[in-house]
DNA sequence: GGCTGTGAAAGGCTTCACAGCT
DNA sequence: AGCTGTGAAGCCTTTCACAGCC
């Protein structure tokens, strides 16, 4: 998955297990597609379908907010967005502000299901002095230098890092040491943080790696097994290629010019 | 996590459980890191430092794969590098295929991290007939059209998709029949495929939603608990949310023009 | 009859702690 | 002495199956 948390072990927030909160978005955007059909009410079998989960599992999770549907009929769907939205605390407003404005950021800040859920974003920001001033999404982006700023004035506690993976440790220092608690980074880096401050990850590239294994696996099954480790020229063979992956990884999210550089 | 399967519930390849499979692009990474450096050898708590996970769990992990290391020294890293890359399939080249070249897209398309690690992008394809041969990333656009016979003549197993929500499904079901089995889904739809496919996703949305889950609680830690169900306004104070959301839905990734249009 | 809510069972993942090798 | 490799324990998650309510 694109995805996984750095801190907060075993303080399960309210008793509600981690991996249901994950899926509650699931439920939330299955739910709004039927509140947009007026549909009134859905079984959780129905429900569990649109999400891709299994009806248990969704029955369990929703067990876990309180009782909220009625038995032989199913759950009331406007009622149900607004307790998983409110849950989520996605019925207030969250400025977000995105760092490293490159191909990636850029993305980012055009990406219409941030703005819908609450998330505004309150800024975008890049260490390039050239960006400075220019639109992006209809956003001025504005210098580095005036991040603290930034912060402090719009009250941002989420913010998400699109730097290069050189740069994010010291943009990841910077936001929390202004006041952001909860970070969303894309850069291809494991970030320290201090306590109370959570991480999560996105990795691209991970993402197809894990692909990867399982699509070798299919291809190779009919093939008597690999066997024991190959150690013909093991070292040569992945020299170039350990290289080029290094040499990406200093490059960041977007594959080219660097749009944060380390203060 | 950016992250989840959709599909292949119980089949652990050759043993190594799924969990593992997720962290070794990690201990991949940060062992590319020190080889870069000419470090020959690293220990178990060493390394889980620079992934980020704690040392039993970095040993167990690697001891799915086999014995690796030396008691009483560590891991050899050049080898441990090659290892992982082996049992990821990364030592072959895997043609990939995008569709949907709108900001995300191309986003994807000038990603470093994907050309370096046996990732090559053998096709960028768009509904839109205005973007077909345009450069992006130095690779001249495809049309939808090219589609079956791009995959077929480059044997393309991989496939991203990075469309509007509305196209992801009919974008995927092209795929999947002109042979692609593993499916990246930058889409905020959950995707329907035969036995056999995987699908992994990445929801940009899904994270921050988890994210103001946590701080949502971080800041209510001193008001007494909001208490049972505020049954009062709640199908008026969600109603313009739900609607947005649903709209932004309906757009997809990027928030502006859809790239790709049903067919 | 239909569908939710939930104890209980099963399975998977993480952590512990130490035997075993260098 | 140092560090890996791994059984065993503990915890979390999923699934089952059915009691309970409409």
């Amino acid at each position: 998955m694109a995805t996984g948390r750095t801190h907060r072990p075993a303080t399960r927030s309210r008793g509600i297990p981690e991996a249901t909160v994950a899926r509650l978005p699931l439920y939330l955007r299955a739910l709004t597609a039927l509140s947009e059909r007026s549909v009134p009410t859905v079984s959780s079998e129905e429900l569990a379908a649109a999400a891709g989960v299994n009806s248990a599992k969704l029955r369990k999770d929703f067990s876990y907010l309180g009782s909220y549907g009625t038995r032989g009929v199913g759950y009331d769907v406007e009622y149900l967005v607004y307790q998983i939205s409110r849950e989520l605390g996605l019925t207030q407003d969250w400025p977000v502000v995105i760092v490293g404005i490159g191909n990636l950021g850029a993305a980012l800040a055009n990406y219409g299901g941030f703005a819908s859920r609450g998330f505004r974003v309150a800024a975008l920001i890049d260490a390039d002095p050239a960006m400075a001033g220019k639109p992006v999404a209809g956003i001025a982006v504005q210098h580095t230098d005036e991040l603290e700023h930034i912060i402090e004035s719009n009250g941002v506690s989420i913010g998400v890092i699109a730097t290069p993976a050189g740069a994010a440790q010291q943009v990841c220092d910077r936001l929390v040491a202004a006041g952001v608690t909860s970070i969303l980074n894309f850069a291809p880096t494991v970030l320290t943080v201090p306590d109370g401050v959570d991480v999560r990850k996105v990795d691209l590239s991970i993402e197809l790696q894990i692909l990867a294994f399982h699509e070798q696996r299919k291809a190779g099954e009919e093939t008597p097994e690999a066997g024991a480790p190959a150690t013909s020229g093991r070292a040569a063979a992945v020299a170039a290629a350990a290289e080029a992956a290094a040499a990406a990884d200093r490059k960041g999210p977007d594959g080219d010019v660097p749009a944060v550089m380390p203060a």
